[in-house]
Formats: C-alpha cells, structure tokens, sequence
DNA sequence: AACCCAAATACATACCGTTGGTATGTAAAA
DNA sequence: TTTTACATACCAACGGTATGTATTTGGGTT
C-alpha cells in the first residue's frame, strides 16, 4: 500500500483514531505510536504528511467535533420565529440532550485528567461558541426585551461556563443529584435576568427524582472528600 | 558538594526554582534540564531524591503556594464576630487584592496555555477550598439568615467558579473593563440571595473608571477573534 | 563524654526506553 | 514531468531508573 487514491480518507481515519484514543486515555496518554497502531498499516509518514504536529491532530479533532454542534447553534441562533430567551433556553435542552455528549460521556474517564483537551474545549467556548452564537442571542433579547442585562457579554459568558462546563459531568464529576442541584441553582440565578433554563415541569420533575432519591443521596457527597 | 547538611534547604531550592520556571514557560515547556540548570551544580539525582516524578513536584508547587491562602481563608472562617455573608465578602475582597496574585500575573503568560498547572488550580478549588472553606461559610450563612438559598454545596462551587475562575486575568486573559463588568455581573447574579460582593462605593468607583474609559474601549472585544 | 560502626541519608553519575519530530526515499497519481 | 501520499530510517531530548559514593546520623560500648 504505497499511496492512496482518496487521501481525505486517511485524513479522517487519523481524526477518528485519535479522537477516540484522545478521549479515552487522554491526549498526553497517547502516543503517536498508539494512533500508527490502529492505521491499519499506516505509519508515521502518513500522520506527518496531513499534520504538521501531535497537537495540530488534537486542534483538528476538537474543531470537528465542534462544527456539528455549531451548525446546530446557528440553526437556533437564525431562527426568526423565537425571541432572544427561547433561544437560549432551546439551546440549553439540547445541549443538556445531546446524545453526542452521552456517547462521550460513557468512554471518557473526566476531563479534569485530560488537561490538553479540556482547556482547547474552554478556549473553543470562550473564543468562538460566546462569540459566534451567544452573544448575539443575547443581544437579541436585550433588543427584543425578553433578557434584562446591562452586560450582554458577559452574561454570555457567564452563562456558557456554568451551563456547559460547571453542569457537565464529563468535566466535574458527579452524581445525578449534584447535577439536578446544580441546574437548579443556575435557574434561579438567571431569573432575575428573565432567563428560565428550564421549565416548571421540570423543575418538578426533577424534585421528585431527588426525592425519591433522598433516601440514599444523603451521604453521597462526603465520598468525594 | 556531595551532601547538605540541611535537606530541607535542597527541597525548598526545587521548589523555588520548580514555581518560577512552571508559571514562567508553563509545566510542559519546563524540562527536567531546565530545572536542574537553575539549581547551582545540584544534578538529577537530588530532584529525584526529593521527588518521585516531575509531575509530584508540580503537586507541591501548588500545594506550597495555596497553603498561605488557606491560613488566611481559615482565619475568617473561625472568626466568630462574623456572619457567614459577611465571610465571604471578606474572603472576595482578600482575594481580588492578593499581592502574591498580582505579582504572578507580571510573569505569568496566562494559564489557558499552561493546561496542566490550570487543570491542578481547579481541582485544589473544587476539592479542597469549597469544602474545607467555602461550604462552611455557606451553611452560617443559611443558618443565620445571611444568605438564601437552598443549595449551599453548590451554591459554593457556583461562586468560587465565578470569582476565583472567570473573574482571574492570570487564568483568562481580559482588559480591566471587561473585569470590572464581570465583577458586576456576578455581584448581580449573587444579589438574591443576600451576597453583596462588593459595596456600592466601589460599584460607583467601577462605574466612574467605565465612563472615563468609554470612549476607547468601545471595539477593544473585536481583538480577541 | 568520647569513640566506634553500621545504617540511613543526600546526593552524583551513567544509563535506558520512548517520545515527538525530521530528512529522505519512492511509487503512484495528476 | 511534477506533485502527491505515503514509507523508512534516523535523531535529539525527554522523563525516569539503577547504581555508586561520600557524609551524616543514631545507638551501643567503653
């Protein structure tokens, strides 16, 4: 096998290689030979001609990840029928429902010992999800009326970094109840802003999954100490 | 030179040499050579003597330098003349003015690109300074009638991710404008439940820095794309 | 208190496998 | 004929280990 007709092939082999090794024992925990190892008679040769870099491999992999759920974000963002609000709250259930997410979830031991990733997932939030989708949604909804805050960017980001990094398992561990607790919580913070993350029923949903839990939940949060 | 006298002068030297270099060049970019340079005719042999690898010592890097901090978060924590509000408008302020983070930030290039040491931050917060101080304070807080809310454990996490995360320039990088309107809106967010980070002098003091610099600050976000 | 000696300590030196990365070669495709 | 898509061979630097060696320490003896 000395060369391959469709090289965009090769190209994505080594990106589904090494997203499911960079997730699964971690971008540090991987080495080049463990990604060669699973080419399929590929070699170092082949990574180095369509990537200049181990790192530029995790950079390419993060941003393919990444565009589905940008497509997505730009879908809700341009949408002409739903105030600044509903945007925001449309993009929370789907982010908390990603599918995606749970694939990940099930094979990734915690973003908290994948440092590399993590903070390219931060910077991608930071410099292009705020950016590009939430603050325009935001800006909206001051616009419009339905989102009452005297700083649209920030608020922005506020509400990305405890939406999508704080309320996510992959990256703090925890149990259902922390995460229902921790929701709950960034509901009521953003209220007063005119934002409801989630709805009322919900909220009672979740209530009664916590209280039916109460029972055993009680000293579930001492065995992280 | 074959052996000190005081051992504990050698640990200490690492140590010194060890927080420089990492908060300097990062933890990745810092080699064991670099180290060993900086330590004055001491070799290999003495680093692994006191350290079982590179990573421990960036353990006790972080370790050494939260252990003044946490003297100092301990000290208003039993201070019984306080209420919990009170706490942990206190521990905000002490934190905001740190002279050691001031003088980290002139040397520190910003730690979204010193993955590893930001990665060993978070976790000291979440797994050590919100339970050991900032749940505590919380919960007299909620006991007496200070601060409302039904979720003090996550409550705590919420507000150490906000003040000593997303409001720290050594962590994201930002314009004293873009500060001031973080710290504002994480004042608001925090208002019902009894938390006044800071007093309204210093938010009419902020107000009057943001008029002043109105006029330039204006397309300064546009940088960062 | 002085002495002795074995064990532990505090390193130095030499060495090792792996790693990310490069330089060069080569056959197929354009 | 040039460019592309790799393979092969090679490299320095890295984190880590194994071993060697003075020095100090601590406990027993005198």
């Amino acid at each position: 096998m000395a060369r391959n007709k469709y090289p965009e092939e090769t190209h994505q082999l080594i990106l589904d290689v090494s997203t499911k090794l960079f997730f699964e024992k971690g971008y540090d925990q991987t080495s080049l030979q463990d990604i060669i190892d699973r080419l399929g008679g590929l070699t170092k040769g082949a990574i180095y001609h369509h990537f200049r870099s181990k790192e530029e491999i995790l950079i390419a992999v993060v941003e393919r990840l990444s565009e589905e759920n940008n497509r997505e974000m730009a879908e809700v963002r341009d949408d002409p029928s739903l105030t600044g609000k509903e945007k925001l709250e449309k993009m929370f259930s789907r982010s908390l429902t990603n599918p995606k997410q749970k694939e990940m979830f099930a094979v990734t031991p915690n973003l908290l010992e994948n440092p590399k990733l993590l903070v390219y997932y931060l910077k991608m939030i930071a410099y292009t999800v705020v950016p590009d989708y939430i603050v325009p949604v935001i800006r909206q909804g001051a616009a419009d009326g339905s989102i009452n805050t005297p700083y649209p960017e920030e608020l922005a980001d506020a509400i990305m970094l405890l939406t999508d990094v704080w309320v996510n398992p992959i990256i703090y561990p925890m149990t259902d109840s922390q995460m229902t607790n921790r929701i709950l919580l960034v509901n009521e913070l953003l209220k007063p802003m005119g934002i409801e993350l989630i709805k009322q029923d919900m909220i009672d949903f979740m209530n009664e999954c916590r209280r039916a839990q109460a029972g055993n939940s009680g000293s579930e949060q001492k065995k992280n100490s």
